[in-house]
DNA sequence: TTGTACGCGTTATCAA
DNA sequence: TTGATAACGCGTACAA
């Protein structure tokens, strides 16, 4: 039947009666070969059912339309649906994903970067700015064109696609404060690892400022990104400043952990707790009451880093910095307190 | 500064001395080379910031420690926390992950087999059995390593590590066949795509049959795995059979979708309506009521996936399978009918 | 234990 | 438009 080892290029030449080489432009550049022979080429590729190794072109045309994502988790709805569309976007340019989550630790995800520069990947894209300058010298030095994406940063050899986490937070600060809020309390994920978490804090502490309350008076706890964490990071809250009107939280999962809580500790939200969200997953509608939360563009951000990145890919021009906007989703967890 | 070009093992072993063989035999079976030698060419490797080609090496070698796996859809916590257990053990053993979704439909999922053939993937994580007889010749014809999960296929030439999603269905239903029901309704994934609902469903009529109960009055109707979809299949069901005590989902999406529906429609659960799940993921326990649901061993499956594709990859005897045990986890979702 | 030298399957340059 | 052929960078027999 079949040969026990794979066609090559050189069988297919042999097959089609013509070089290497033309078979080569056959599958590459389409164009360049009469139309004629062109047809006998892939007449012979099908019949052999020739695929290209994959390895060998890597190694001659010094690319693998392969590129890299390192995402903090998989388990996390925001993250996987932009990984979904990066993914698809990626796909419909004939490139593959190389993926790895870091769980959230930059020592990992240094690991994991290197790793993939050795895998030959042609790009990367990267959530957040916390890093070790070693590993951004390391980038910039192997000339990788790197994308990260969920946050806006400064000024930088990277591109960006995210959007203002500061910004995003302070506006759902100010939206309590119109509801007359004055006491607020927050629900972070763990800043020092995390930069967005970091930012989201900082958004609020400013909105409270320019509302004329004092950014000091601000409860904070930190939490995991679990249900259960949440909860006790929320029970903590409530015990430090029981007449906290407001529990603003860094993400969903983390505004749901606090929601079962209330429910647990007999609060009842938003009678008599404010709860708010940030992200605006699924999750966030199925629960009771609903979460008023921010809604983050995930799948567009997706979307934009893989054509930001292809672009860059392909030579076309510096850096981007892509800020995509986010909105408030009111439904019911948050409202004016009792009077 | 630096040149321009990377360095390779050509100048690793001229820095330290020694030839390129050397150096390659260093880095891929340090034992055969003098603990001397070894720490010169070590350093050198280090102060070079010396990696090896990727391209290169995989032409060399013939193979690229890359693994591939495509699974229905990322946004989906089981599929999520199955795929980052699988990449938590390949990376284990300094292997990378290729991924691609297939969005549930085959003939996506077969270009997505050949992207990744041609990728030079060791190895492939499949989801299910519904695919066509081609790709899996083309599968066998390669020699590809191949193993499927969240299903217990037939003998095949394939690696399986899942559960027996019958036989889970079927104990369920058994479950409430003990609490005093009579009148069962499945809330099903799309059979014709996905083989694990097919086998659910199955796996009903038959403990229905077994209970004496006539299969061919279970009310079956199918949605997409998105609450809103569910919600609205649910409704469906209810209006076909109001007097239905259990509706059974193909999987925790569904059963929340139809949990919200049930309480949109007035029904209280499991008061006027029991509701059961499929999978136990995390948001199973953070509506209300909790769903009793099926529990699977996502991560254990991932995990052990990971490491019969490793071994076989690694020629450690014949394809296996492997069957993780399912449980059925008991919360608020399902009680006995109103009597 | 170390070195020499060939082969892996492409792409791309240069000629024809 | 097509064909020879030289890289590409590494692994690995085989030899020393």
């Amino acid at each position: 039947m079949n040969e026990d080892v794979l066609p090559t290029l050189e069988d297919v030449a042999q097959d089609a009666g013509v070089s290497t080489a033309t078979v080569s432009r056959c599958l590459n550049d389409p164009s360049r070969v009469a139309e004629i022979t062109r047809n006998r080429v892939l007449a012979s590729v099908a019949r052999l059912g020739y695929l290209p190794n994959f390895g060998a072109r890597a190694l001659a045309a010094k690319r693998t339309d392969t590129y890299g994502a390192i995402i903090p988790t998989m388990t996390n709805a925001i993250f996987a649906r932009g990984l979904q569309a990066f993914q698809d976007e990626l796909a419909r340019n004939d490139a593959t994903l190389l993926v790895a989550s870091s769980s959230y630790d930059p020592m990992i995800e240094e690991q994991q970067i290197r790793t993939m520069i050795a895998r030959g990947i042609d790009g990367l894209l990267l959530i957040g700015t916390r890093r070790s300058k070693e590993i951004d010298r390391l980038l910039i030095r192997r000339g990788m064109p790197v994308v990260i994406a969920w946050t806006i940063g400064r000024a930088d050899p990277h591109s960006f696609v995210g959007f203002d986490n500061a910004a995003a937070a302070a506006a759902m600060a100010q939206r309590a404060i119109d509801l007359g809020h004055r006491r607020f309390a927050f629900l972070s994920g763990e800043r020092r690892r995390n930069d967005r978490a970091a930012d989201r804090v900082r958004g609020v502490k400013r909105a409270l400022k320019s509302a004329g309350l004092d950014p000091a008076e601000l409860a904070i706890e930190e939490s995991s990104y679990s249900f259960e964490d949440a909860g006790i990071a929320f029970r903590r809250l409530i015990e430090r400043d029981p007449r906290a009107g407001v529990v603003m939280c860094g993400n969903d999962v983390q505004a749901v952990g606090a929601l079962r809580m209330a429910h647990d500790m007999g609060l009842s939200v938003p009678g008599d707790v404010s709860i708010t969200g940030f992200d605006d997953i699924e999750l966030a509608t199925v629960v009771e009451p609903a979460l008023t939360t921010v809604h983050v563009p995930h799948r567009a951000m997706g979307r934009r880093a893989a054509e930001v990145l292809l672009a860059r890919v392909r030579g076309d021009g510096p850096p981007q910095r892509v800020k995509l906007p986010t909105s408030i989703v009111e439904r019911q967890s948050l409202a004016a307190p009792p009077t």
